[in-house]
DNA sequence: AGATCATAATTGTCCGACAATCAGACAATC
DNA sequence: GATTGTCTGATTGTCGGACAATTATGATCT
């Protein structure tokens, strides 16, 4: 019958005021805030309120700092960022490996063959050193997962399609912390996921849809295999530190 | 040799210190905050401190507040928030609706298997309804779409999967104002659409992993096809408001 | 022009204040 | 007994002003 009638906290209404003209490009990325004094002034409230309505959006990654300055200026929020609060969503919403690796065996494939289809050349080239780096020495374990992940990124951007990117950056988030664990407990881990590496950095090269699929498909699988056999239970929920 | 010292405001030590104990369950979901002046006590700042810390988590959905409440308490962020800020950063990183398109078509295929393989009978009853609901009679655009969301979202949690639904959800936000216009401008997308629904419910009822994903498919690349039909050009930027 | 320094502007933090509103307790009414 | 009115204290939203620390700016010197 009736609806509730809302009145919006000040602040509230303040950030969704700034959120609207970053998002329709008045305020351009990389721009620089007026002052919070200036932006009191010109929205008629005081600055405690302007600053609630900043911290509001600035952990949106709509706002950021530059190191060491104090003005705010305008930014679009990094892929990482993002991913961080969906990975953190998902930890709290008790996602599970199993989950993670399903989406995975979805995902990664798709992309995988269309980095193959679409990669620059450059592309290709920042591809296969990161492989050739995990594939030299034998790293300890945390660079080794680094290095894992940035070959991840590396076919993600290749794929050159950032709703790829923005599924995949929370994907290898979350995968990461477990990756270690099977790098340190299975000796033969690094060997296969080298291969696996050089094979897909060799179909992309080719441009070879369907077997930078394949290997990819293999890989992820690959790595489920990896996490049964370190002792991981499947079911175990993302976020959670067990060594 | 030296790296810059940094000294972190504290505002945001604040924030990082509340999420942190939010993230590793200190501080339960649904339980109450202590109140701000309670915690600028506890952790020796002014209370506009606090506030700025709040506004910080308040905005990544980790703290919400019941409607027409004081208190603010803890809470995982829904996924329709999380997508929230997904969308509007794919918007922010000029995404278009091609790219869309192409994640559509890799992953909702895959949920839909996942949905006919793991559904459960109140899922299937849900989806059917909607299905129906949006069959019966000739909607108003707005609220067509609205069902055709619903829709999609409840093929997403009958998969059973957060990952899933939190892939799925930002896909759904972005095309649902395109779809708006083609249900305005093509008189045939409502027999379309609401015949791939049919197909889709009775597949998943059966179980049918199969010719879920394929029907899955075949109505994701309709809805490119009436995408191009309707005169939107697959390259335009998704968040634009082009009618 | 380029380096140096004084000055103004800006942010981070604090304090105190007050109106609005919410949660409870308690009394009055039907 | 259940609903309604009233009071009180607690809490939030907003405000004004203040000050130290740091950064930007402009004048000055070489």
């Amino acid at each position: 019958m009736f609806q509730p009638l809302v009145h919006a906290p000040a602040y509230l209404r303040l950030s969704e005021e700034i959120r609207e003209r970053i998002l329709d490009r008045r305020l351009r990325d990389g721009e620089a805030l007026p002052t919070e004094t200036e932006l009191a002034r010109q929205f008629g409230v005081n600055r405690s309120t302007v600053r609630e309505a900043l911290r509001n959006l600035q952990s949106g990654g709509l706002l950021s700092r530059r190191a060491g300055s104090k003005r705010l200026i305008v930014g679009r929020p990094t892929m990482a960022a993002v991913a961080g609060g969906l990975s953190q969503a998902l930890a709290l919403h008790d996602a599970c490996f199993k989950d993670v690796l399903e989406a995975l065996l979805t995902v990664e494939p798709a992309i995988a063959e269309a980095a193959a289809q679409r990669r620059s050349g450059a592309q290709f080239a920042s591809l296969r050193r990161i492989a050739e780096a995990f594939d030299e020495q034998p790293h300890p374990a945390p660079e080794a997962v680094g290095l894992v992940g940035r070959f991840f990124r590396g076919v993600g951007v290749a794929a050159g399609n950032p709703v790829y990117l923005m599924v995949n950056e929370p994907l290898v988030q979350l995968i990461e912390p477990s990756l270690a664990i099977i790098i340190d407990r299975l000796p033969q881990a690094r060997a296969r996921i080298a291969g696996a590496q050089r094979a897909m950095v060799e179909a992309i090269g080719r441009k070879d849809r369907e077997a930078a699929g394949t290997w990819m498909r293999r890989h992820v699988q690959d790595f489920r295999r990896g996490f049964e056999q370190a002792g991981l239970p499947l079911d175990m929920r993302v976020g959670e530190d067990r060594g």
